[in-house]
DNA sequence: GTTGACCTTATACTTGCTGTAAGGTTTACA
DNA sequence: TGTAAACCTTACAGCAAGTATAAGGTCAAC
């Protein structure tokens, strides 16, 4: 299977194919005689593996942890249970965050009075410089 | 004022603020004979208001259209409240998939033994290559 | 036979800094 | 007065996680 055959199945594009390949994150297919990449069923699988774990907000790093153990048969289910762990509580630490970003803004919002007149209150807030 | 002077007043690092003058973010302020960046208070609130704006999830770019509308006594309060009326709705859209991310990952979760044993389903989930 | 759609590599760009090196200046203390 | 620490300067390299571009080789269709 050429590369952008291995892209459209797995959804990522062909550069990134070759970029998680440049960076060893996925073992280099062989090539064709012509150079081309040729992909085995294993290759892309790796490449379903990853596109999913990126997709849930792994890290690349984070991705080669997940790698490792998906290829480890002596794996501990409570390693790959921690990671996931972790990754949902950074992900709430990033809500709450972006919760408080939100509401700072929106109270923001209803003080401007939206029209033609310079005054506004937003950008006094941002000028000030206590609080 | 020295620059870590004004990097203890705004907040910022004294290297992102050489970083923001080196991207003409703000004003090059003026030397002292020994080459040293002297602050003057105009220098030092343009450094506050990014530090806010920042802060508030603003990029780079969108605060360059910021200090321009502070800049601005013509401008209008409408443009600035598009620019955070916008912000808002990318930050509601980015807590969304958050949102959604930290659902499956915590479906995930539950369904692994979290033990000892390689049997995990979070693993299997990620390899699976249907949905 | 030539056009267009692939494939290859290498390099630079993106965002928003941070780290490091190599050097000059100033300040504090003995 | 000496010197060591703590500043300041520039320039360059690196991080994540790709994306864009250039310059070229190959393949399939008409």
């Amino acid at each position: 299977m050429k590369i952008s055959d291995v892209a459209k199945r797995t959804g990522l594009d062909a550069k990134t194919i070759r970029y998680y390949e440049s960076i060893d994150l996925v073992d280099s297919p062989p090539r064709r005689d012509n150079g081309y990449r040729e992909y085995s069923e294993q290759g892309i699988q790796q490449l379903v593996f990853l596109r999913k774990a990126r997709k849930f907000g792994f890290s690349i790093n984070e991705c080669r942890a997940l790698l490792a153990l998906w290829a480890n048969p002596n794996r501990r289910s409570t390693e790959v249970h921690g990671l996931v762990a972790e990754k949902v509580s950074d992900i709430d630490a990033h809500i709450l965050e972006l919760k408080s970003m939100k509401k700072m803004l929106s109270e923001l919002l209803v003080q401007c009075p939206d029209d033609d007149n310079p005054s506004c209150s937003i950008i006094s807030k941002l000028a000030a410089e206590q609080e």
